[in-house]
DNA sequence: TCCGATTTGTTCGTATGTATG
DNA sequence: GCATACATACGAACAAATCGG
């Protein structure tokens, strides 16, 4: 015999079906479902809670319960209801990475999903590899800091794929210009422009600036460097900007800064703009095999804060990047974006948008005033 | 907030996972379960309910309610070619790990499969949440880190239902004694003695070692400390061992050693043997502040050669630990456990077995012979 | 075969908390 | 602030199936 349970369930199934309740337009009541089928609200409660657990409903406290929209979710709900969340990086285990997929992980473990790890090691071919895997397997949402870029990309059709397919996706630290995608990004222009300032305030003329200029960051903060002395009215030197790239990352920097170093005393440059941290401290070990003081002779700004910069014996003057901050927010907009890919249009309140981190000076002691220079080396 | 139904959702769960429910093996009945989660009978058959749904259990009325045998159809339904790996270490960002990690995570990629990270921050609650995850879903092999390998762990069995669901493990850094399982470490004894007689040799006969006992390496470490002292008849000083535990890692060291170092000049120690370069590098802190220097007035062992150990004004001289080398070697090991269990009896030409890295001293500039010491300060 | 204890299945009632409009 | 609607939880009663004696 069908039990009550089965009747109310059923005839709720029916008015859906029939049309009497419209996707997400608010069904009745459960006391008015009670009156209706002359049953108890728990038995209203279970035929109810059964159809959501199957997605016919979905219920919205103090509001009321709703027909959900089944119209296109019959693939979404078959996969299974693993959770997963694929994270791309340059590098998984140097430098400042760790601290960003540190933050994500966390919150994302935190919120049931699973984390999986890729790195292109900054190769674009490895990047097309594992854009590939997760576009084959199934992935809720992807973070991804782009390889390279700056350079115009070969894999942009994968990531249109991930659109076309709704696999929400966002960038970290740079994007690709041409996807216009959520991202979460220090400002590098301003950043670029604020170590400049410091040094410039100081009062550094002859500054010398190092980019690597096949990733995004590195052309904006090249132009907040170019901006600063604009802005101050310091012409910039000849060979005042020395550019790089990621094959080069080791040699180049370090060949160009020994024959900035080789000149004359005057001409030599007073302060350094870092690329990154890492740079810097690639550059202090040239200064200290040239016996060089930091900051007595050369002052020195890095970028990222990165903990290499508070362990060598000169304590860096940087800009601060958020690290693990950014892991976190990129995971909660990741997983906004998911939830709201499936709720689609119930209500979209807010759209996730790109956050913007403002670039911090961190002032420690590889950077010192020009006048103080002067002093010292009297 | 948890609820009620949650709570014992959850520990029913719990039960099914840690194998005190087996397979088609009957569960608590409802009175019972009401008793011993002192909740409502609407409660438990709720949670019941929702775990039939989900197809954890089974009931038969009259009979009982019984446990599901997941075996065989998760993973036959879904046809996943997937191949999925679980790494499960105390963190993921800090020390050594990103170097295990990278070592890992690339072997992994390269050979088609998937990695996800899991971190306990060293808690068994957390270590106990992950596992359940890692039964629940599906992956074909774990590496796993142990969370506090010195104590008993109240997740053992855990790990037993990952052998009775054939899901091959391997413990790395060190491991739960009561499952013998496949492992790579170091030789962490060895690892104690060799920073040890290293001093020793060095002239120094007062040495501290300062060593985490949650943990077997500190315990082994601990070991070999006691028994490079024995071989060379130098005797342990009281107070010449301080223990301390994960929860107490930044205080009690420290406490301790400021402790050791108020005495007057002739007590003090001359050297110390730190359990790792974190702690060593801790240590540095106050020496700075104390205005003590290494390895002039006192000479110090670091253990793992960290990264850190090699950024701070004094090198520290510590013993290596292989990083990325072992991550390597696990994902390598974890693979062929993989293919070997596949392939299932066709032939098992090696058993995969444990590997044990030696201990290399590496000298940088932390430590300095006893009589150089006297010669610096007379 | 029947009995009685046990166990799950169905249903109703009630109370309190919390979110929404 | 208030009514409405859903969320959580406890208690009670009776029905139906199972199982050992």
């Amino acid at each position: 015999m069908a039990t009550k349970l089965d009747k109310v369930k059923q005839e709720i199934k029916s008015r859906i079906l029939d049309g009497t309740f419209q996707p997400n337009q608010k069904i009745s009541s459960e006391s008015e479902l009670m009156k209706q089928f002359a049953v108890s609200r728990h038995t209203v409660r279970a035929a109810i809670g059964e159809l959501v657990n199957k997605g016919w409903l979905y219920r919205e406290q103090g509001a009321g319960t709703f027909c959900a929209d089944r119209s296109m979710d019959s693939r979404l709900m078959s996969g299974s209801n693993q959770k997963n969340i694929a994270i791309i990086t340059t590098f998984i285990s140097e430098y400042i990475f760790p601290s960003i997929i540190r933050g994500a992980e966390s919150y994302l473990s935190k919120h049931g999903y699973n984390v999986s790890l890729f790195s292109t090691n900054n190769d674009h071919s490895e990047e097309k590899r594992i854009l590939e895997k997760i576009l084959t397997e199934q992935f809720d949402g992807v973070i991804v800091e782009p390889t390279k870029s700056a350079l115009s990309n070969p894999n942009i059709s994968y990531y249109l794929n991930l659109e076309r397919q709704q696999i929400p996706y966002i960038m970290i630290n740079a994007y690709y210009d041409e996807l216009e995608p959520v991202s979460i990004t220090m400002n590098d222009e301003k950043g670029g422009y604020v170590q400049t300032e410091h040094l410039i305030q100081l009062g550094h003329t002859n500054i010398v600036g190092f980019f690597k200029t096949d990733d995004l960051q590195g052309v904006k903060r090249m132009k907040g460097f170019i901006k600063a002395h604009r802005k101050f009215g310091v012409p910039i030197n000849p060979n005042g900007i020395v550019t790089y790239d990621s094959s080069g990352k080791a040699a180049k920097p370090v060949e160009a800064l020994a024959r900035l170093l080789s000149v004359e005393q005057s001409a030599r440059p007073t302060a350094i703009v870092g690329y990154n941290d890492e740079l810097a401290i690639l550059m202090l070990d040239v200064f200290r095999e040239k016996s060089i003081s930091v900051p007595e002779d050369l002052s020195l700004v890095g970028f990222d804060d990165s903990y290499m910069g508070r362990l060598t014996e000169v304590k860096l003057t940087t800009i601060q990047h958020p690290q693990s901050k950014m892991g976190e927010t990129a995971a909660k907009m990741i997983v906004d974006m998911i939830k709201e890919k499936n709720s689609q249009q119930r209500k979209s309140p807010e759209k996730v948008e790109s956050v913007v981190f403002e670039p911090n000076l961190i002032l420690r002691s590889s950077t010192a005033s020009l006048q103080l220079k002067k002093h010292v080396t009297l």
